[in-house]
DNA sequence: GGGCGACAACTGGTCCTACCATCCAACCCC
DNA sequence: GGGGTTGGATGGTAGGACCAGTTGTCGCCC
């Protein structure tokens, strides 16, 4: 049938998929609701007009998206990890850890050394202070947890200043394969090369040196490889960092 | 409290949960359902043993996972989408599309040539094959929709070739969004400089020469970049392609 | 009065049954 | 034999009932 001129009806979605978007819009333009306890399905159903057993499959999506987080005999919670969708399917591509996190590098030193050398160009001074806390925290941890925790910060708030949220939410998801993998048999030994190699390229960003920046951050990566005990690789051998011509 | 002998009870996790590891799994390894049809909600619900409710949020689960496609009517269909939850996630981080296409180009510009690097260093014959019939079908097309899919496989395959499966996904994802804005006022104009651009980067590849074929990828990207009509990017005048040093 | 345990009122998790919407195919009428 | 009709399959929605954790409170006992 050709498009007539009568209605373009589009018939409607199915009725989770319209309640999944209309929270999903809600949950992400406002910030109203702040990560807060929110969300109760009967009351929700009802306010929206739907059974309980969609209302509860759109939360279920929601909560794969990683927009809300759900637990038995709470309320549950909003909370905001996009990159959990891509997580879980990195896991189900490779399920083997240690291919998983051969890989995982590999990819980290596609794109970090360029987050690096992108946020020394664009960073705002709001984007360069979580850098610098995260690297104050990094200095003062006691404990391995809160060390790891400052690392992947760190990284975290790099990709942030770098202004492209994509490779936010790529980065983040690979950090935090990378934790999981930590206290699995893969531990960092030594704790005092990571502070300098992080404040190396710390002060490339702020000198806004972008080549220095990613330089130090290809050298970073490749040493923490090297660290969590993976075998050496050939193809990394002559890694290039990404320079200006 | 200590960790203390007694019992560490991992309680079970939640039904829906166990169901959907169980497909995931028997999807996953077993390539003996292979993309066929398959599944019928009531039936398999009896099958297990848990409510057509169950079933039916653990299918929902999947779809979200691209492993199965649901249509009303049919019967749900196996298909191996792990890409799908990215794309959605990524359309949820930046739900305007020309800033969305614009970091888009940027993470491909990050690491597409690096692919290009590691696919000319260790693509198998196997591995090489699709991706010359992907240019050859690029060649041959008549339409811009036969056009844009043989570019996409043309990516794809190159991705596979990497050896990279993480990277794979990303790139996946990434082309599924790009195909998604041509036909929304993002089109190519002319269909003959990204043939000779594979070309240039299938040869380099064949020839083992990573640096030129990461080179030909790069700028392959921007002159894309450009014909996709977006603005200029002072930070991409002097991206640098990946090259040993 | 203070502490401890049972209870009650939430929450999400599971099950059931009935019915609607859509698609496909076999069937029947012309 | 062609084309419209119909029935049976599928997934989609609804609403109810009950189970299972969590938490705060109240009352009992010491």
């Amino acid at each position: 049938m050709p498009p007539g001129p009568v209605a373009p009806i589009q018939k409607s979605p199915s009725l989770v998929q319209q309640v999944c978007d209309r929270l999903a819009a809600s949950l992400l333009e406002e910030e109203t609701a702040a990560r807060g306890t929110l969300l109760a399905e009967r009351e929700l159903a009802a306010q929206l007009g739907v059974s309980r057993n969609v209302l509860r499959e759109a939360i279920q999506r929601l909560e794969l998206q990683g927009l809300v987080e759900i637990r038995q005999g709470h309320s549950t919670r909003i909370v905001h990890q996009l990159h959990k969708p891509l997580t879980a399917a990195l896991q189900l591509k490779v399920p083997e850890e240690s291919a998983r996190l051969e890989q995982l590098f590999e990819l980290r030193l596609m794109i970090e050394p360029h987050a690096a050398r992108l946020a020394a160009r664009r960073a705002s001074p709001e984007q360069l202070a979580p850098l610098q806390a995260a690297q104050h925290r990094l200095r003062d941890a006691q404990t391995l947890e809160a060390a790891v925790q400052a690392d992947m910060d760190f990284h975290r708030a790099l990709a942030e200043a770098s202004g492209n949220r994509i490779l936010l939410l790529v980065i983040e998801s690979l950090a935090e394969l990378l934790a999981t993998a930590h206290g699995r048999g893969f531990r960092v030994i030594t704790q005092e090369r990571p502070i300098q190699a992080h404040q190396e390229i710390l002060d490339a960003i702020l000198r806004r040196d972008a080549d220095t920046a990613a330089r130090h951050m290809t050298a970073h990566l490749k040493a923490a490889r090297t660290e969590t005990g993976l075998p050496d690789n050939a193809d990394l051998a002559d890694w290039p960092a990404p320079a200006s011509a």
